[in-house]
DNA sequence: CTTTGTCTTTGACTTAACGCAAATCCGTTG
DNA sequence: CAACGGATTTGCGTTAAGTCAAAGACAAAG
Protein backbone atom coordinates (compact mmCIF):
# COMPACT_ATOMS: atom_id res chain seq x y z
CA UNK A 1 0.00 0.00 0.00
CA UNK A 2 1.66 3.19 -1.30
CA UNK A 3 2.04 5.67 2.04
CA UNK A 4 3.92 8.79 0.41
CA UNK A 5 5.76 10.05 3.17
CA UNK A 6 5.61 14.48 4.52
CA UNK A 7 8.93 15.04 3.48
CA UNK A 8 7.34 14.52 -0.24
CA UNK A 9 5.78 18.16 0.01
CA UNK A 10 7.73 21.12 -0.47
CA UNK A 11 6.31 22.58 2.97
CA UNK A 12 7.75 19.62 4.77
CA UNK A 13 10.98 19.41 2.98
CA UNK A 14 13.39 21.73 4.79
CA UNK A 15 12.28 20.83 8.30
CA UNK A 16 14.86 19.55 10.37
CA UNK A 17 14.57 15.64 12.21
CA UNK A 18 13.48 17.24 15.30
CA UNK A 19 10.56 19.34 13.85
CA UNK A 20 9.54 16.81 11.41
CA UNK A 21 8.94 14.63 14.43
CA UNK A 22 7.16 16.82 16.70
CA UNK A 23 4.77 17.31 13.91
CA UNK A 24 4.73 13.92 12.98
CA UNK A 25 3.79 13.43 16.81
CA UNK A 26 0.82 15.98 16.53
CA UNK A 27 -1.03 14.72 13.64
CA UNK A 28 -3.88 12.81 13.57
CA UNK A 29 -4.66 9.93 11.07
CA UNK A 30 -7.89 9.67 9.22
CA UNK A 31 -9.48 7.15 7.14
CA UNK A 32 -12.37 7.86 4.55
CA UNK A 33 -13.83 5.66 2.21
CA UNK A 34 -14.13 6.62 -1.31
CA UNK A 35 -17.11 8.95 -1.65
CA UNK A 36 -17.03 9.81 2.08
CA UNK A 37 -17.70 13.70 2.90
CA UNK A 38 -14.65 14.80 5.22
CA UNK A 39 -16.18 18.48 5.45
CA UNK A 40 -19.49 20.24 3.92
CA UNK A 41 -19.25 23.49 2.37
CA UNK A 42 -20.16 26.19 5.37
CA UNK A 43 -18.56 24.54 8.55
CA UNK A 44 -15.75 26.35 10.18
CA UNK A 45 -13.07 23.60 9.83
CA UNK A 46 -9.55 24.59 11.82
CA UNK A 47 -7.61 22.14 10.35
CA UNK A 48 -4.44 21.48 7.80
CA UNK A 49 -3.76 17.80 6.37
CA UNK A 50 -1.32 16.05 4.34
CA UNK A 51 -2.86 13.32 2.05
CA UNK A 52 -0.88 10.29 2.68
CA UNK A 53 -2.84 7.61 -0.01
CA UNK A 54 -6.00 8.56 -1.84
CA UNK A 55 -8.07 11.67 -3.28
CA UNK A 56 -9.62 14.10 -1.80
CA UNK A 57 -11.77 16.70 -4.27
CA UNK A 58 -13.08 20.70 -3.39
CA UNK A 59 -16.34 20.61 -4.10
CA UNK A 60 -18.51 24.21 -4.49
CA UNK A 61 -22.05 23.42 -4.19
CA UNK A 62 -25.30 25.87 -4.70
CA UNK A 63 -28.31 25.97 -2.83
CA UNK A 64 -30.21 24.30 -5.94
CA UNK A 65 -28.13 20.88 -5.75
CA UNK A 66 -25.81 22.50 -8.86
CA UNK A 67 -22.31 21.89 -7.67
CA UNK A 68 -18.57 22.77 -9.26
CA UNK A 69 -15.60 20.55 -8.95
CA UNK A 70 -12.47 22.87 -8.17
CA UNK A 71 -9.68 20.97 -7.30
CA UNK A 72 -8.64 17.36 -6.50
CA UNK A 73 -5.51 17.07 -3.85
CA UNK A 74 -3.65 13.38 -4.49
CA UNK A 75 -1.28 11.98 -2.32
CA UNK A 76 1.34 14.25 -1.06
CA UNK A 77 -0.35 17.82 -1.29
CA UNK A 78 -1.26 19.71 1.59
CA UNK A 79 -4.74 21.42 2.06
CA UNK A 80 -6.73 23.35 4.80
CA UNK A 81 -10.07 24.55 6.18
CA UNK A 82 -9.73 28.48 6.10
CA UNK A 83 -10.35 28.21 9.43
CA UNK A 84 -6.90 26.98 9.97
CA UNK A 85 -5.88 30.48 9.34
CA UNK A 86 -8.68 32.97 9.71
CA UNK A 87 -10.59 32.15 13.16
CA UNK A 88 -14.38 31.56 12.27
CA UNK A 89 -14.06 31.72 8.41
CA UNK A 90 -16.61 28.89 7.09
CA UNK A 91 -15.08 26.24 4.11
CA UNK A 92 -16.18 27.72 0.91
CA UNK A 93 -15.68 24.68 -0.93
CA UNK A 94 -16.82 21.08 0.67
CA UNK A 95 -14.13 18.07 0.80
CA UNK A 96 -15.18 14.61 -0.44
CA UNK A 97 -12.63 11.60 -0.71
CA UNK A 98 -12.75 10.42 -4.41
CA UNK A 99 -10.36 7.49 -3.35
CA UNK A 100 -10.34 5.45 -0.11
CA UNK A 101 -7.73 7.84 1.76
CA UNK A 102 -5.53 8.38 4.28
CA UNK A 103 -5.15 11.72 5.90
CA UNK A 104 -2.83 13.64 8.72
CA UNK A 105 -4.94 16.42 10.18
CA UNK A 106 -3.21 19.01 12.10
CA UNK A 107 -6.06 21.52 14.60
CA UNK A 108 -4.56 24.91 14.58
CA UNK A 109 -3.83 25.27 17.82
CA UNK A 110 -0.98 22.38 17.77
CA UNK A 111 0.34 23.38 14.75
CA UNK A 112 0.58 27.69 14.70
CA UNK A 113 3.12 27.98 17.60
CA UNK A 114 5.38 25.18 15.28
CA UNK A 115 4.98 27.51 11.96
CA UNK A 116 5.68 30.40 14.52
CA UNK A 117 8.75 28.74 15.44
CA UNK A 118 9.82 28.47 11.89
CA UNK A 119 10.42 30.82 9.69
CA UNK A 120 10.48 29.09 6.33
CA UNK A 121 8.16 26.64 7.28
CA UNK A 122 5.70 29.89 7.44
CA UNK A 123 7.06 30.91 3.80
CA UNK A 124 6.46 27.46 2.18
CA UNK A 125 2.79 27.98 3.57
CA UNK A 126 2.36 31.53 1.88
CA UNK A 127 3.59 30.14 -1.52
CA UNK A 128 0.99 27.21 -1.20
CA UNK A 129 -1.68 29.96 -0.54
CA UNK A 130 -0.45 32.10 -3.08
CA UNK A 131 -0.76 29.14 -5.46
CA UNK A 132 -4.14 28.50 -4.25
CA UNK A 133 -4.97 32.30 -5.13
CA UNK A 134 -3.25 31.60 -8.24
CA UNK A 135 -5.68 28.27 -9.13
CA UNK A 136 -8.65 30.49 -8.28
CA UNK A 137 -7.76 33.31 -10.73
CA UNK A 138 -7.99 30.60 -13.37
CA UNK A 139 -11.19 29.45 -12.54
CA UNK A 140 -12.48 32.94 -12.24
CA UNK A 141 -10.81 33.62 -15.92
CA UNK A 142 -12.74 30.71 -17.15
CA UNK A 143 -16.13 30.94 -15.58
CA UNK A 144 -16.24 34.54 -16.61
CA UNK A 145 -14.80 34.41 -20.39
CA UNK A 146 -14.95 31.16 -21.88
CA UNK A 147 -18.06 29.77 -22.88
CA UNK A 148 -19.25 26.36 -21.77
CA UNK A 149 -17.58 24.97 -25.09
CA UNK A 150 -14.08 26.15 -24.58
CA UNK A 151 -14.68 24.61 -20.53
CA UNK A 152 -15.39 21.13 -22.01
CA UNK A 153 -12.35 21.64 -25.14
CA UNK A 154 -10.19 22.19 -21.90
CA UNK A 155 -11.33 19.50 -19.57
CA UNK A 156 -11.04 16.68 -22.19
CA UNK A 157 -7.16 17.84 -23.77
CA UNK A 158 -6.01 17.55 -20.09
CA UNK A 159 -8.18 14.40 -18.47
CA UNK A 160 -7.26 12.05 -21.43
CA UNK A 161 -3.81 12.13 -22.27
CA UNK A 162 -2.29 12.60 -25.48
CA UNK A 163 -0.08 9.40 -26.08
CA UNK A 164 -2.72 7.61 -26.87
CA UNK A 165 -5.92 8.27 -29.49
CA UNK A 166 -8.46 5.30 -27.95
CA UNK A 167 -9.40 6.27 -24.27
CA UNK A 168 -12.25 4.78 -22.04
CA UNK A 169 -14.47 7.12 -20.45
CA UNK A 170 -13.38 7.09 -16.59
CA UNK A 171 -15.76 10.15 -16.24
CA UNK A 172 -19.22 10.21 -16.40
CA UNK A 173 -20.99 12.87 -17.93
CA UNK A 174 -21.98 13.75 -14.37
CA UNK A 175 -18.48 13.94 -12.82
CA UNK A 176 -17.49 16.17 -16.25
CA UNK A 177 -20.68 18.51 -15.67
CA UNK A 178 -19.30 19.06 -12.28
CA UNK A 179 -16.10 20.63 -13.44
CA UNK A 180 -17.08 22.58 -15.46
CA UNK A 181 -20.14 23.87 -13.97
CA UNK A 182 -23.22 23.13 -15.84
CA UNK A 183 -25.08 19.39 -16.64
CA UNK A 184 -24.56 16.23 -18.17
CA UNK A 185 -26.93 16.78 -20.76
CA UNK A 186 -25.22 19.88 -22.00
CA UNK A 187 -22.05 18.28 -22.20
CA UNK A 188 -23.17 15.32 -23.97
CA UNK A 189 -24.52 17.84 -26.21
CA UNK A 190 -21.18 19.79 -26.75
CA UNK A 191 -19.59 16.26 -27.05
CA UNK A 192 -21.32 15.41 -29.52
CA UNK A 193 -20.53 18.51 -31.32
CA UNK A 194 -17.07 17.95 -30.86
CA UNK A 195 -17.75 15.01 -32.56
CA UNK A 196 -19.29 16.06 -35.47
CA UNK A 197 -16.54 19.28 -35.81
CA UNK A 198 -14.49 15.60 -36.23
CA UNK A 199 -12.36 16.17 -33.27
CA UNK A 200 -13.20 12.57 -31.72
CA UNK A 201 -15.46 9.57 -31.92
CA UNK A 202 -17.58 8.49 -29.57
CA UNK A 203 -19.51 5.62 -27.88
CA UNK A 204 -20.65 4.59 -24.92
CA UNK A 205 -17.55 3.25 -23.12
CA UNK A 206 -14.81 5.14 -25.21
CA UNK A 207 -13.51 8.24 -26.94
CA UNK A 208 -11.16 8.29 -30.09
CA UNK A 209 -9.36 11.54 -30.67
CA UNK A 210 -9.03 12.34 -33.87
CA UNK A 211 -7.91 15.54 -33.62
CA UNK A 212 -6.18 17.36 -30.77
CA UNK A 213 -6.36 20.21 -32.49
CA UNK A 214 -9.80 21.21 -33.02
CA UNK A 215 -10.33 20.95 -29.73
CA UNK A 216 -7.66 23.49 -28.75
CA UNK A 217 -9.16 26.07 -31.03
CA UNK A 218 -12.82 25.14 -28.89
CA UNK A 219 -10.83 26.23 -25.65
CA UNK A 220 -9.15 29.48 -26.96
CA UNK A 221 -11.66 31.52 -29.28
CA UNK A 222 -14.53 32.58 -27.10
CA UNK A 223 -17.20 30.93 -30.05
CA UNK B 1 -3.70 65.35 1.26
CA UNK B 2 -4.68 62.70 3.59
CA UNK B 3 -1.36 59.59 3.73
CA UNK B 4 -1.92 56.55 5.19
CA UNK B 5 0.79 55.81 7.55
CA UNK B 6 1.85 51.79 6.69
CA UNK B 7 1.22 50.62 10.76
CA UNK B 8 -2.44 51.39 9.47
CA UNK B 9 -2.37 47.72 8.23
CA UNK B 10 -2.65 44.61 10.23
CA UNK B 11 0.52 43.45 8.41
CA UNK B 12 2.85 45.64 9.64
CA UNK B 13 1.65 46.78 13.18
CA UNK B 14 3.44 44.26 14.73
CA UNK B 15 6.55 45.41 13.38
CA UNK B 16 9.19 47.41 16.16
CA UNK B 17 10.29 50.63 15.14
CA UNK B 18 13.46 49.40 13.77
CA UNK B 19 11.99 46.51 11.11
CA UNK B 20 9.79 49.84 9.98
CA UNK B 21 12.38 51.86 9.65
CA UNK B 22 14.56 49.36 7.77
CA UNK B 23 11.23 48.72 5.81
CA UNK B 24 10.64 52.35 4.99
CA UNK B 25 14.10 52.44 3.49
CA UNK B 26 13.58 49.86 0.62
CA UNK B 27 10.31 51.76 -0.22
CA UNK B 28 10.21 53.47 -3.51
CA UNK B 29 7.33 55.97 -3.68
CA UNK B 30 5.25 55.80 -7.02
CA UNK B 31 2.44 58.27 -7.86
CA UNK B 32 -0.37 57.69 -10.47
CA UNK B 33 -2.82 59.34 -12.00
CA UNK B 34 -6.62 58.66 -12.25
CA UNK B 35 -6.95 55.45 -15.11
CA UNK B 36 -3.36 55.25 -15.47
CA UNK B 37 -2.50 51.44 -15.88
CA UNK B 38 0.05 50.22 -13.04
CA UNK B 39 0.55 46.47 -14.62
CA UNK B 40 -0.85 44.80 -17.31
CA UNK B 41 -2.76 41.38 -17.42
CA UNK B 42 0.67 38.59 -17.78
CA UNK B 43 2.81 40.95 -16.43
CA UNK B 44 5.33 39.20 -14.56
CA UNK B 45 5.65 41.60 -11.92
CA UNK B 46 7.77 41.05 -8.74
CA UNK B 47 6.19 43.83 -6.00
CA UNK B 48 4.31 44.05 -3.10
CA UNK B 49 2.71 47.29 -2.02
CA UNK B 50 0.94 49.76 0.31
CA UNK B 51 -1.87 51.90 -1.20
CA UNK B 52 -0.60 55.48 1.11
CA UNK B 53 -3.46 57.67 -1.36
CA UNK B 54 -6.18 56.70 -3.73
CA UNK B 55 -7.47 53.53 -5.52
CA UNK B 56 -6.06 50.64 -7.29
CA UNK B 57 -8.36 48.58 -8.92
CA UNK B 58 -7.47 44.71 -10.60
CA UNK B 59 -9.25 44.19 -13.66
CA UNK B 60 -9.52 40.93 -15.54
CA UNK B 61 -9.38 41.37 -19.03
CA UNK B 62 -10.27 38.98 -21.25
CA UNK B 63 -8.72 38.62 -25.17
CA UNK B 64 -11.92 39.94 -26.95
CA UNK B 65 -12.19 43.57 -24.58
CA UNK B 66 -14.13 42.23 -21.79
CA UNK B 67 -13.42 43.12 -18.76
CA UNK B 68 -14.22 41.66 -15.37
CA UNK B 69 -13.14 44.15 -11.90
CA UNK B 70 -12.48 41.73 -9.27
CA UNK B 71 -10.99 44.15 -6.23
CA UNK B 72 -10.54 47.22 -4.78
CA UNK B 73 -7.45 48.36 -2.66
CA UNK B 74 -7.92 51.06 -1.12
CA UNK B 75 -5.61 53.49 0.79
CA UNK B 76 -4.37 51.48 3.81
CA UNK B 77 -4.43 48.55 1.80
CA UNK B 78 -1.74 46.05 0.64
CA UNK B 79 -1.53 44.42 -2.67
CA UNK B 80 0.93 42.34 -4.94
CA UNK B 81 1.79 40.64 -7.86
CA UNK B 82 1.86 36.80 -7.62
CA UNK B 83 5.25 36.92 -9.08
CA UNK B 84 6.47 38.44 -5.76
CA UNK B 85 5.68 35.46 -3.92
CA UNK B 86 6.01 32.51 -7.01
CA UNK B 87 8.95 33.36 -10.00
CA UNK B 88 7.96 34.16 -13.03
CA UNK B 89 4.28 33.86 -12.40
CA UNK B 90 2.23 36.25 -14.40
CA UNK B 91 -0.19 38.80 -13.36
CA UNK B 92 -3.76 36.97 -12.80
CA UNK B 93 -5.66 40.73 -13.64
CA UNK B 94 -4.14 44.20 -14.35
CA UNK B 95 -4.01 46.80 -12.04
CA UNK B 96 -5.25 50.54 -12.78
CA UNK B 97 -5.21 53.24 -10.55
CA UNK B 98 -9.05 54.27 -10.21
CA UNK B 99 -7.79 57.65 -8.65
CA UNK B 100 -4.95 59.61 -8.07
CA UNK B 101 -2.66 57.26 -6.25
CA UNK B 102 0.31 57.49 -3.95
CA UNK B 103 1.36 53.75 -3.60
CA UNK B 104 5.06 52.51 -1.73
CA UNK B 105 6.40 49.59 -3.49
CA UNK B 106 8.69 46.85 -2.40
CA UNK B 107 10.78 44.39 -5.06
CA UNK B 108 10.94 40.91 -4.22
CA UNK B 109 14.39 41.12 -3.33
CA UNK B 110 14.34 44.26 -1.03
CA UNK B 111 11.88 42.81 0.80
CA UNK B 112 12.34 39.00 0.78
CA UNK B 113 14.93 38.95 3.56
CA UNK B 114 13.15 40.92 5.84
CA UNK B 115 10.04 38.81 5.92
CA UNK B 116 12.13 35.55 6.38
CA UNK B 117 13.68 36.99 9.47
CA UNK B 118 10.11 38.60 11.00
CA UNK B 119 7.65 35.32 11.50
CA UNK B 120 5.01 37.38 12.69
CA UNK B 121 4.86 39.32 9.46
CA UNK B 122 5.38 36.02 7.36
CA UNK B 123 2.42 34.53 8.76
CA UNK B 124 -0.22 37.97 8.59
CA UNK B 125 0.91 38.18 4.74
CA UNK B 126 -0.09 34.70 4.67
CA UNK B 127 -3.13 35.17 6.44
CA UNK B 128 -3.91 38.43 3.76
CA UNK B 129 -3.34 35.61 0.86
CA UNK B 130 -5.89 33.72 2.77
CA UNK B 131 -8.03 36.46 2.77
CA UNK B 132 -7.36 36.90 -1.30
CA UNK B 133 -8.00 32.90 -1.57
CA UNK B 134 -11.35 33.48 0.31
CA UNK B 135 -12.42 36.59 -1.85
CA UNK B 136 -11.47 34.20 -5.07
CA UNK B 137 -13.71 31.61 -3.82
CA UNK B 138 -17.33 34.40 -3.36
CA UNK B 139 -16.30 35.41 -6.80
CA UNK B 140 -16.13 31.41 -8.34
CA UNK B 141 -19.72 30.95 -6.28
CA UNK B 142 -21.30 34.11 -7.88
CA UNK B 143 -20.19 33.69 -11.72
CA UNK B 144 -20.76 29.60 -11.17
CA UNK B 145 -24.42 30.05 -9.60
CA UNK B 146 -25.60 33.34 -8.95
CA UNK B 147 -27.12 34.18 -12.43
CA UNK B 148 -26.34 37.84 -14.00
CA UNK B 149 -29.50 39.14 -11.88
CA UNK B 150 -28.79 38.62 -8.61
CA UNK B 151 -25.05 39.61 -8.81
CA UNK B 152 -26.39 42.99 -9.89
CA UNK B 153 -28.87 43.10 -7.07
CA UNK B 154 -26.15 42.21 -4.87
CA UNK B 155 -23.71 44.76 -6.09
CA UNK B 156 -26.64 47.56 -5.70
CA UNK B 157 -27.05 46.82 -2.13
CA UNK B 158 -23.25 46.60 -1.51
CA UNK B 159 -22.29 49.78 -3.76
CA UNK B 160 -25.10 52.26 -1.99
CA UNK B 161 -25.34 52.73 1.29
CA UNK B 162 -28.47 51.78 3.24
CA UNK B 163 -28.68 54.94 5.25
CA UNK B 164 -30.00 57.12 1.94
CA UNK B 165 -32.62 56.39 -0.14
CA UNK B 166 -31.91 58.60 -2.93
CA UNK B 167 -28.29 58.19 -4.05
CA UNK B 168 -26.62 59.31 -6.87
CA UNK B 169 -24.86 57.32 -9.86
CA UNK B 170 -21.95 56.89 -9.18
CA UNK B 171 -21.17 54.12 -11.14
CA UNK B 172 -21.80 54.22 -15.13
CA UNK B 173 -23.46 51.33 -16.43
CA UNK B 174 -19.89 50.24 -18.10
CA UNK B 175 -18.59 49.84 -14.38
CA UNK B 176 -21.20 48.04 -13.35
CA UNK B 177 -21.08 45.53 -16.12
CA UNK B 178 -17.69 44.78 -15.02
CA UNK B 179 -18.24 44.15 -11.80
CA UNK B 180 -20.82 41.70 -12.63
CA UNK B 181 -19.03 40.55 -16.11
CA UNK B 182 -21.12 41.53 -18.75
CA UNK B 183 -22.60 44.16 -20.81
CA UNK B 184 -23.94 47.40 -20.59
CA UNK B 185 -27.19 46.77 -22.02
CA UNK B 186 -27.89 43.87 -19.58
CA UNK B 187 -27.71 45.90 -16.97
CA UNK B 188 -29.60 48.36 -17.88
CA UNK B 189 -32.25 46.05 -18.87
CA UNK B 190 -31.54 44.09 -15.36
CA UNK B 191 -31.97 47.56 -13.60
CA UNK B 192 -35.35 48.64 -15.23
CA UNK B 193 -36.52 44.79 -14.41
CA UNK B 194 -35.66 45.81 -10.75
CA UNK B 195 -37.86 49.13 -10.98
CA UNK B 196 -41.04 46.81 -12.37
CA UNK B 197 -40.02 44.70 -9.39
CA UNK B 198 -40.95 48.05 -7.41
CA UNK B 199 -37.54 47.88 -5.60
CA UNK B 200 -36.18 51.05 -7.35
CA UNK B 201 -37.00 54.04 -9.19
CA UNK B 202 -34.92 55.00 -11.93
CA UNK B 203 -33.91 58.30 -13.42
CA UNK B 204 -30.39 59.32 -15.82
CA UNK B 205 -28.62 60.50 -12.31
CA UNK B 206 -30.03 59.01 -9.12
CA UNK B 207 -31.68 55.66 -8.05
CA UNK B 208 -34.31 55.85 -5.49
CA UNK B 209 -34.21 52.43 -3.08
CA UNK B 210 -38.03 51.97 -2.28
CA UNK B 211 -37.27 48.41 -1.27
CA UNK B 212 -34.31 47.16 0.02
CA UNK B 213 -36.00 43.45 0.64
CA UNK B 214 -36.96 42.75 -3.01
CA UNK B 215 -32.93 43.32 -4.13
CA UNK B 216 -32.24 41.00 -1.41
CA UNK B 217 -34.46 38.19 -2.73
CA UNK B 218 -33.38 38.83 -5.65
CA UNK B 219 -29.71 38.05 -5.22
CA UNK B 220 -30.56 35.01 -2.83
CA UNK B 221 -33.13 32.97 -5.16
CA UNK B 222 -31.23 31.96 -8.44
CA UNK B 223 -34.26 32.70 -10.94
C1' DC C 1 -25.53 78.71 -28.45
C1' DT C 2 -23.97 75.09 -31.09
C1' DT C 3 -21.08 71.22 -31.27
C1' DT C 4 -19.17 67.15 -29.60
C1' DG C 5 -18.72 63.25 -26.98
C1' DT C 6 -20.24 60.31 -23.35
C1' DC C 7 -23.76 57.89 -21.18
C1' DT C 8 -28.38 55.91 -20.97
C1' DT C 9 -32.38 53.77 -22.78
C1' DT C 10 -34.93 50.86 -25.91
C1' DG C 11 -36.18 47.62 -29.73
C1' DA C 12 -35.49 43.67 -32.70
C1' DC C 13 -33.07 39.70 -33.29
C1' DT C 14 -29.71 35.64 -32.45
C1' DT C 15 -27.47 32.38 -29.77
C1' DA C 16 -26.44 29.76 -25.60
C1' DA C 17 -28.00 27.39 -21.84
C1' DC C 18 -31.28 24.88 -19.14
C1' DG C 19 -34.79 21.31 -17.63
C1' DC C 20 -37.90 17.61 -18.33
C1' DA C 21 -38.94 13.33 -20.11
C1' DA C 22 -38.56 9.58 -22.97
C1' DA C 23 -35.67 6.27 -25.28
C1' DT C 24 -31.62 3.52 -25.38
C1' DC C 25 -27.72 1.05 -24.06
C1' DC C 26 -24.95 -1.95 -21.14
C1' DG C 27 -23.25 -4.48 -17.23
C1' DT C 28 -24.76 -6.96 -13.16
C1' DT C 29 -27.54 -9.79 -10.51
C1' DG C 30 -30.60 -13.12 -9.43
C1' DC D 1 -31.58 -15.05 -19.86
C1' DA D 2 -34.62 -11.81 -18.06
C1' DA D 3 -34.98 -8.04 -15.29
C1' DC D 4 -33.06 -4.18 -13.19
C1' DG D 5 -30.54 -0.04 -12.39
C1' DG D 6 -27.46 3.30 -13.66
C1' DA D 7 -25.58 5.97 -17.36
C1' DT D 8 -26.11 7.94 -21.83
C1' DT D 9 -28.45 9.90 -25.71
C1' DT D 10 -32.02 12.63 -27.88
C1' DG D 11 -36.15 15.62 -28.65
C1' DC D 12 -38.43 19.61 -27.47
C1' DG D 13 -39.97 23.79 -25.20
C1' DT D 14 -38.48 27.68 -22.24
C1' DT D 15 -35.60 31.15 -20.40
C1' DA D 16 -31.35 33.85 -19.98
C1' DA D 17 -27.95 36.33 -22.11
C1' DG D 18 -25.76 38.65 -25.76
C1' DT D 19 -25.40 41.53 -30.23
C1' DC D 20 -26.47 45.19 -33.20
C1' DA D 21 -28.44 49.35 -34.02
C1' DA D 22 -30.48 53.56 -32.99
C1' DA D 23 -32.51 57.24 -30.41
C1' DG D 24 -32.40 60.48 -26.46
C1' DA D 25 -30.39 63.14 -22.64
C1' DC D 26 -26.89 65.65 -20.63
C1' DA D 27 -22.65 68.22 -19.87
C1' DA D 28 -18.48 70.26 -21.12
C1' DA D 29 -15.89 72.70 -24.66
C1' DG D 30 -15.45 75.92 -27.99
Amino acid sequence: MASTPLTQNQVFSHLDIDDLQLIEEKAHMRKFQNGEWIVHHGDVWPNLFFVKKGRVTAIMESPEGRSLTLVTVGAGEIFWGLAFFIENAPMPAALRATEDCDILLWSREDLLPIIFKNGKLSWELTCLAIHRVQFASEIVEQLAFQPLTGRLARLLLEQFPASQSVVPRHLTLDEMASRVGTTREMVCRILYRFAEAGAIQINRTEFVFTDRGILENFSQNTS
